[in-house]
DNA sequence: ATTAATCAGTTGCGGATTGCTACTTAATAT
DNA sequence: ATATTAAGTAGCAATCCGCAACTGATTAAT
C-alpha cells in the first residue's frame, strides 16, 4: 500500500472545512442547480423538489460560505439572483466528478445532456487524478510526501511542461 | 419512508445516485480514511472521533453500495478488515478534488503532507476538468449538449488521442 | 386605487437522523 | 477461568429534515 498518510496530520486536511461549506443534505445538487444556470429561488425549488425552508437555509449557507452571491435585482426587487462566485466556480470539477461517478457505477443512468468543451463540442474527458506532466494516475501511482521534502523540477523541465 | 427518494429523481444525472451512496455526514471522511490506510472498525473510530453506531451505519452503507468490502480477518477472527473495492478507489479524484478546494479556499491549512507521483516524487496536478486533449477547461468554456447531438471524433483523430 | 398574483422566504409540527454513553457478543490473550 | 479486545447494539436526548400553511414586500391587473 502506496497510499497512507501520517497519522499526525491525517485531520489536517482541506475536508473537513470543504464538507462545512457544502457537506450537507442537498448543498450538491442545489451547486449543480446553479451550475445549470438556475439563479432563483423558485428555480431551485421546483427544479430541485426541495422543501422551502431547506432551500432557504441551504442558499444562506452557500452564501455565507462566499460560495454564491446574493443580489436582489434592480428591474424587479422581489427578485434575488444566486450567482456563483469563483470560489464557488471552482467547486465544478467535484461536483463532475461525482456526477461521473454516479453514472459510472449507480444503477443506469443514461446520462444526457453531457458536459461538452464549447471549442469542439467534444464531451470532457472524466476527471482524474494527473501528474504534473499530465500522466493519468491510479491509486498504485501515488504516495504522500511532506510538502517540505520535495525537490522542485529542474528548470527546462518546466519550461517545456509550461509550453 | 421513501426518504431516500427526493435525490433519485431530483434529476437526471449521476449525483443523486452518488450521493445516495456517499452524500451522508462523515462518509467522505471515512473515505478519507480508507484512502489513508484505515481498515478496522476501531481504527476509524478513534482517527475520526465518530460516534460508533453512525460508524457502523455508515461502514454498513458503504459495504452495501459496493465501495467497501467487509472481511473477518483469518488469524483473529474478531478482525474485520474494511477494503476499498475499484468502485471505491474511483471516488479518488473526488475526495482528492474536494479536499484541495477545501485548502485553497477553506481558513489557512497549511497543506502538507502532500499527495505526490511516485514515480518522481512530484505533487498531482490540481484536479480540473479536461478536454478530450487534456486542454483544462473553466466555466466560460463548457457547455451542456444531448448526448444524441455530439459528432463522434474523426477515427485517426481518436487514434491519435488514445496513443 | 384596489385587488390579485408573484417572489422569497418563515413558522410550526411530526418524524427521521445524529451523537453520546453504556451495554453486548464473540474471539483471543493471560 | 478471567480479562481484554474488536465490533458492533440499545436507549435516549438533541438536532435536522420535510411538509404544508402563512407572511411580507413588490409588481401586475382591473
Amino acid at each position: 500500500m502506496g497510499l497512507r498518510e501520517p497519522f499526525d496530520d491525517a485531520g489536517e486536511c482541506g475536508l473537513p472545512s470543504a464538507l462545512e461549506a457544502i457537506g450537507e443534505r442537498w448543498s450538491f445538487l442545489i451547486l449543480r442547480g446553479a451550475f445549470n444556470g438556475l439563479h432563483h429561488f423558485e428555480e431551485f425549488q421546483s427544479a430541485l423538489g426541495i422543501a422551502r425552508n431547506i432551500l432557504a437555509n441551504r442558499l444562506g449557507r452557500l452564501v455565507e460560505h462566499g460560495i454564491l452571491t446574493r443580489t436582489p435585482l434592480a428591474d424587479d426587487r422581489r427578485k434575488i439572483e444566486y450567482r456563483l462566485t469563483e470560489k464557488g466556480a471552482e467547486l465544478l470539477p467535484v461536483v463532475v466528478g461525482l456526477r461521473q461517478w454516479g453514472e459510472r457505477w449507480g444503477i443506469g443512468i443514461p446520462s444526457t445532456p453531457v458536459l461538452v468543451d464549447k471549442r469542439d463540442e467534444q464531451p470532457i474527458r472524466p476527471i482524474r487524478i494527473t501528474a504534473h506532466d499530465k500522466r493519468e494516475l491510479g491509486l498504485a501511482d501515488l504516495c504522500w510526501k511532506q510538502a517540505a521534502d520535495i525537490r522542485p523540477l529542474e528548470e527546462p523541465v518546466r519550461a517545456a511542461i509550461a509550453a
